[in-house]
DNA sequence: GATGAATGAGAATTCATTCAT
DNA sequence: AATGAATGAATTCTCATTCAT
């Protein structure tokens, strides 16, 4: 049995994703969670709240899954591709709580602390490592991340748009090899 | 002297890119445009009309623009670059524009008349050409339409997250050259 | 051609029928009346005034014609037949605005100064000389006066209704004769 | 103690008595009534279809009472000198919802089901029925209903008026005299 | 005289939040 | 812990009125 936390949760990030926080109200979250509106409030101060522990936790979720991936001795290529395989795979895992990331990121990537990892810091220390290897080509290390990152989220992006369906990780071996040669020197594929 | 319409739809556009479509209040655009609340409703039936408007708008100008670029006779390379660089020119053209363009089209790009063109579109066609003349090597199309899209948006997104700054088109050559070899069987760069 | 200020009535009151005063705009008025939403403050001071200028300038001219038919020197049947038949037969001649009369009543009859004329004055003037002149039963003349003309006005409303459809002057002899029955001791019908 | 509900509707009825349904403004109901302007919609979706509401409720208890009445076999003099007494009374019992009854019928009586009993239908009935058994003159059944009711209202609209005071029911007797006169053909008072 | 864009006060309605039960 | 009625500030939108042209 689900906790009323749980319920909330789940039906909040629902509603979030389709409506967008905003435009989402209380009272349509505890009639989907199936609790009284009162009880958001044992469990979140506000509204506002929810959606920011909602973000920040599966943030701080993401970020430590794809870290320890990282830190794998494996090869560059190795590296990117597990990388790739393993966001695909945690959009899969739970497909709303990952819209609502992508979707939040705008709003709150801000108030993460700028001293934790970020996913998106993961990936630059990848190419600034690659870089200094020259298995990258030297350009703006920002740019390329950006470059990279965009690349994956917006095939989860097209799933939101239905431009694209099924789970996305069957697609993990095109865009990882889409990816290695955005960013690296030699193309061995 | 800019016209009252011109007023609203300008001072609606930057304050949705800070805070969103709804949580931007029709109070605070009718501060920014310096005009009398009531006067939004004299050119727009709702402020969702007015949102609806500016994206509609701003989307057919822009996709009229890729098209025409697009329709060039030239090679493929030289398709793909000159739309990444007017891509980025238009972003820096109207920065507060495009950065709701950005953001808005998860709203209402289901809106937008599907037979009409989309910037999407045109790249769509362009990959599947490629395919076709063995140009690009072949993968799913929509999957890599949605990559070298998401390559290009992410750089302005990034610009919104302040991690790049500067005008875009500085970056027109790195941001071409990667998804030429993102998107081309031989490399020559 | 009619002028601006006619048409601005003629619309107003069509509306305020339909609506009643308050929920009839300005600019639904001008719209009908086919003249610019400002041109009805050069006639009327404001919406409401215009509402009571229409209300007090029927009512004075029914109250006159009606009064000029009562000091007939004729029997008090005659009186009362003639007075019905009148009435009504202002009501077919200008329906909207006796549609308007009846509504408009409970709102400003308070307004019309108690020393002029009033429709319900000069019945009640009638009742009081009939009973002085043992022709009507000795009763309350406010509630004579009361029921003798509701009893008419109500013939109206229920073609408000559309429980009676057609001129109502075609039953006037009806009419007429019941409300003698009503008030007149001998029945000579 | 008073509901919720209810000191709104209580509310609301005084100030649409007053000032009509459009001039009243939630603020004011919601003053008047002690709760705060949200809680009116809990209750009823809008000021609308409280207004309707009210009216139709009103409208069916009372048509139910005069329908329990004419149902009593008794003598056509009876029936309508009972019904006259009870209509009087029940202005009485609640005479602002009364008043508001009066005022409303123009604008919702079309919305009530037409094979729903009303308190015209009632008069209708017995009028018809008196006809048939030649107690009452044989005239137009609409036209004698329609100048029953109407004399009867309009000495509650009088008493609005403030020409009679006090409790209506002590003109019971008048009134369902002159009623009967009205309608049927043999004259015993 | 006529126009209709602009105004801004005020209306209806919504909704996050509180709190007595 | 859970409920849901009550709150009232804030929001969207309306509309009578003004005024420059």
């Amino acid at each position: 049995m689900e906790s009323t936390r749980d319920k909330i949760i789940q039906a909040a990030v629902t509603l979030f994703v389709q409506q967008g926080v905003a435009s989402t109200t209380t009272r349509e979250i505890a009639a989907l969670a199936k609790v009284a509106e009162g009880s958001i409030y044992r469990y979140f101060s506000s509204k506002e709240e929810l959606a920011w522990q909602i973000f920040r936790d599966y943030h701080h979720q993401l970020a430590a899954t794809l870290q320890e991936i990282a830190e794998q001795p494996v090869s560059i290529r190795e590296q990117i591709t597990n990388l790739v395989v393993s966001f695909l795979q945690l959009a899969d895992d739970d497909w709303v709580l990952f819209q609502y990331y992508l979707i939040a990121q705008q709003k709150y990537m801000h108030k993460i602390d700028a001293n934790l990892l970020t996913p998106y810091q993961v990936i630059i220390d990848i190419i600034e490592q690659g870089i200094k290897q020259r298995l990258i080509r030297s350009n703006d290390p920002q740019i390329l991340a950006a470059m990279a990152m965009g690349a994956v989220n917006q095939v989860a992006i097209n799933k939101q748009f239905k431009r694209i369906d099924g789970p996305l990780s069957v697609h993990s071996k095109t865009v990882s090899n889409v990816i290695c040669r955005m960013l690296l020197s030699e193309n061995m594929d």
